[in-house]
DNA sequence: ATTATGGTAAACCGACCGGTCAACTAGTTC
DNA sequence: GAACTAGTTGACCGGTCGGTTTACCATAAT
């Protein structure tokens, strides 16, 4: 009963392009709803705050990575060792085509949240560690299939997985710093390096 | 002529601090004053505005990791290869005794700033990224002096730097997002993988 | 057609934001 | 010790912050 409204979901895509632009702290209530064409009480009846807003924004982001960059990254149509290296192209793709329409790099979604509120929200910190995570186990087992098919000598799967995890965040990061995209596409060699931790 | 005061000294010290704590935009300058034990208009005596401040604490925060963790890494009385080793140790340590005093780990102060600020601030990012630039030629010097004394056969020392400066960050952040320190002792191993990039 | 419900609208809140200003004070230099 | 000036103080500014409130409206199910 009552009326529909995709007051919600455009809410949802104001706060993650807005918020990805530039900041959490940036970014407030009425910008967002100005960008969404949504009246402030109507943010409200939607939303209790501007991080439960968030939350779902990282929800969603979330849901579109995995459909769009983990799972055509790591089908199983190529080797397990290339896909990584695909992982990095499509993430590339990915930050050259936001850069060219925003002038900008503006990073990786869950690592600029990660930096700007792990020490202020933990709800925040707690999903975007899951996400990492998520990530992490990705890697673990293209890991183990690389080394089931004989491609990699490697120990200790998990410890590679994170630095990997790490590597791609920091790799990232320095794309951003330097504001430019290319930095990831010569830097995506360094996961090959990465995959043979825990060996010697 | 006039008279003499550290209430400048002492502002930087607090924004060092408390940035570092939180973020760039959850600290206020009233907050800074409070902290300091300066009044606003002292503060609008020294900077012209909380992001010059900010710019001074950054610049203040490179002097003492330049002087207390790179210096003392990469003195030559160890083998070039196994100062990275020790560089990490020293950032896992630096972070451990920060995360025992706060009870939250923090992250890399240029990281932090570099994620938040990159979009919205070009001062701020071409000093992060000038701080990492410096970070990088240092990683150069150490692997330009391991390939002479034979312990590398690496080729490409600029990729591998920057490899080992992304790596780095990325270590820190996901620390940062664990909420634990030990993440980077777990994963300092994997800057011995990195630097072998652009042999093969 | 009525009713229950979901959604919209706009005015409003106190707190806080970064920043300004002019009067004043203390110390340094000569 | 007079003159000069760097530093201090606290009141004040307009604007924005996240969030609230209340009345109203549109529609889907009955």
């Amino acid at each position: 009963m009552g009326r529909t409204s995709d007051a919600k979901e455009r809410l949802i895509k104001s706060a993650i392009k807005l918020i990805h632009a530039r900041s959490y702290a940036s970014v407030g209530v009425n910008e967002l709803c100005e960008n969404a064409g949504v009246k402030k009480g109507s943010f409200y009846h939607f939303f209790p705050s501007k991080i439960d807003l968030t939350s779902a924004a990282l929800d969603e982001v979330a849901n579109w990575y995995r459909r769009d960059i983990y799972e055509p990254a790591f089908a199983k149509d190529l080797p397990p060792l290339a896909r990584i290296q695909r992982y990095f192209q499509l993430i590339y793709e990915y930050h050259v085509s936001l850069t060219e329409a925003a002038g900008r790099m503006a990073g990786c979604h869950f690592g600029n949240l990660a930096v700007e509120m792990s020490t202020q929200d933990e709800v925040i910190r707690e999903k975007v560690k899951a996400m990492f995570e998520s990530g992490v186990a990705t890697f673990e087992e293209v890991l183990r299939e690389a080394v089931a098919a004989g491609d990699l000598p490697a120990i200790d799967i998990s410890l590679a997985a994170h630095a990997l995890q790490a590597y791609l965040e920091g790799v990232v990061l320095l794309a951003k710093t330097w504001n430019d995209p290319e930095m990831i596409r010569r830097l995506a060699p360094g996961a090959a390096q990465l995959v043979m931790l825990g060996k010697p």
